[in-house]
DNA sequence: AGTGTTACCTGTGTGC
DNA sequence: TGCACACAGGTAACAC
């Protein structure tokens, strides 16, 4: 499961593979994942062409020439790779197919792309290109951490009168929409906040530093090519690198990276979640 | 309303 | 080797 980083790595590497390219046939090999799939969504797919591969929070958004855009979401494990492109910048050959092949894009310029989600806790919808944002799983989420809504002022404002720990606050999406259990965790090392504290009750200064490092984070990250842990891989098959760039996350019982620290990193449960972190330089 | 817990799935790693 | 168990990057539906 992807955060932000890996998904908009993934939508970077489908890009030259399915922008401006038609979809001639779609292989949809089960009835659902997380829900099941949309109406007639083969015949809704063929023969369309994808005009724009953008990206909103987690979910990958496919404009579609017929005025309908493909939403897709990787969920906790899910994949997608290219393979077989007349271009050659991805593996020549195409892979037998695997277990978890659940959904198959034949593109016109014979590029294959191929969704695979063992946990199946990705989704596919199609959606009216011109409302989409009044999708359900799109009207609830906050401004995008990379853009410009997402500025000082809206996370002072979000966690004025949060009772809630800034760990919890930062996962939720409506808050800001893209960050995972990961980056959370990055992020407030950075910000030397322990993710035990209530959003409510850090100071505006401490809580507006928060804003750019988040950006930050995730940009690193992007930069890397996204993070690979047990699932993740980019469009071409590749690995991202940022996971060594963890400062925390699945570092419990290591040292703290902060020069003259000297702290341990911990791991504690919050809400069913992981969080690792420095109770000596995150306050 | 706001917050924490459970459930959805399969795979993998660990310890016995 | 086999088995049981904990754990995994997300999110919606619950139960307070």
């Amino acid at each position: 499961m992807p955060e932000l980083p890996e998904v908009e790595t993934v939508r970077r590497g489908l890009s030259p593979a399915m922008e401006g390219v038609v979809i001639e046939k779609a292989d949809v090999n089960r009835p659902d994942l997380r829900w099941p799939f949309p109406d007639r969504m083969v015949e809704r797919l063929t023969g369309q062409r994808v005009d724009r591969l953008r990206r909103r929070s987690k979910y990958i958004l496919a404009d579609l020439s017929s005025g309908e855009t493909l939403l897709i979401h990787l969920g906790m494990s899910g994949r997608m790779t290219v393979s077989g492109d007349p271009l050659g910048q991805f593996a020549h050959t195409h892979p037998m197919p695997e277990k978890h092949d659940h959904v198959v894009f034949h593109m016109a310029n014979g590029a294959r792309i191929t969704f695979n989600d063992p946990r199946r806790f990705g989704a596919m919808d199609l959606l009216p290109t011109a409302t989409a944002e009044d999708h359900k799983l799109l009207s609830v989420l906050g401004p995008e951490p990379l853009g410009n809504d997402f500025h000082e002022q809206h996370l002072v404002d979000a966690f004025r009168s949060k009772n809630t720990p800034v760990k919890s606050a930062l996962l939720d999406q409506g808050i800001v929409a893209g960050l995972g259990n990961i980056y959370v965790c990055e992020a407030l090392y950075r910000g030397r906040v322990s993710p035990r504290r209530k959003a409510g009750q850090i100071s505006v200064a401490r809580v507006a530093a928060l804003v750019p490092i988040i950006r930050q984070v995730l940009q690193d990250a992007i930069d890397a090519g996204g993070s690979s842990l047990r699932d993740f891989r980019q469009a071409d098959g590749e690995l991202g690198y940022f996971q060594h760039s963890f400062d925390v996350y699945g570092r419990e019982g290591a040292p703290c990276r902060t020069p003259g620290c000297g702290g341990e990193i911990k791991r504690i449960t919050q809400s069913g979640r992981s969080s690792f972190y420095c109770a000596q330089c995150q306050r």
